[in-house]
DNA sequence: GCCCTTATTTTGAGTTATTCACGATAAGTG
DNA sequence: CACTTATCGTGAATAACTCAAAATAAGGGC
């Protein structure tokens, strides 16, 4: 099943092309990068590759389910290979690294929305937002989401947002 | 507690201005609203508005948490009026619009990662994704999100991605 | 009510992360 | 090997904001 990259992108029908390969090999080594890191990255092997080429290898990967694209609030987008399992992600709200969730607890009965507005569900993601080690280690930083990017504009209100609490909320 | 618009922006120590209220009134009665759609409905009342005003009362209202932001994938953000109660969002995959969910079952094990990789967790974040009621009945559209921004390009493989299943998938 | 301090707003430019177009190039097919 | 057409590169365009600094106007004090 899992086959080689080159018979991956045959399969979708893709071209397999030495770009394609080195965008693969890059979200490889290093999961949730986003494109301008992958384009960095990619270009040790291919110095000529341009920016938008790597969007849009990105994009048809994507498109052809070789990769999955994240996009947390206040970052750009994320890609990662897709993996057939389920699995959900923790943001660090100080430093924007991301990190796979394997699975929560109660899955199922958490995917079952009590009022759903005439809407046909059909998938359910789950993000969890924290600091990852290293920037519990620094502490002090300002926190760059869950929807205030760290207001360094000395105009505007800063109400910090520091009480970095251990229990879990649930995000409204 | 539900205290008035002016009262709220008193007790967060902003400054009580046209365009804050309303900023606010309009997001109390277009709740999901981005930057954009708020600054035209913002208009009727006071003409002479400017985007970057908006775009500043929005983000003071969010840090002053009388706001919350909400950054769906493949959309810009929308705010909605900070209620204190626990609800999450269902987010349409054809038009974009987005609805409130009351609450889900089985809540507190849903936030209970398995492992996180050492992060210290913070919040917990629910999206669903799916079709609202009007996009079912137009039926056949190119979904605008989890990842594909509908590839109109011809240059680029378009993927199918109409499967729209009735059951929940549980998003990787 | 008027003055004064300083938070907001406006104006205008700058950024970031992408997408669009299209000629040049190179995979894969026969 | 020739040929068709998917892919890449170049360059421009866009969306959605953010940044900066001067102009304006809340709200407190007299």
């Amino acid at each position: 099943m899992s086959s080689s990259p080159e018979s991956q992108l045959r399969d979708a029908a893709l071209r397999v092309t030495a770009g394609r390969l080195a965008v693969l090999a890059a979200i490889e080594e290093h999961p949730h990068s986003d494109a301008d890191t992958l384009c960095r990255i990619v270009r040790a092997q291919l110095p000529g590759i341009s920016v938008q080429s790597v969007h849009n290898v990105l994009h048809d990967l994507t498109n052809a389910e070789l990769l999955r694209r994240i996009e947390p609030a206040g970052s750009s987008a994320r890609y990662e290979r897709r993996l057939g399992d389920n699995h959900h992600h923790v943001v660090c709200s100080v430093c924007g690294t991301i990190a796979d969730v394997d699975c929560v607890h109660g899955e199922a009965p958490c995917l079952t929305p009590s009022n759903t507005s005439g809407f046909v569900i059909d998938t359910a993601e789950i993000t969890f937002w924290g600091v990852c080690a290293d920037c519990t280690a620094n502490a002090g930083a300002s926190a760059i989401s869950p929807s205030l990017a760290a207001s360094t504009n000395p105009t505007h209100s800063a109400v910090a947002t520091a009480n970095a609490s251990t229990s879990i909320h649930h995000v409204h």
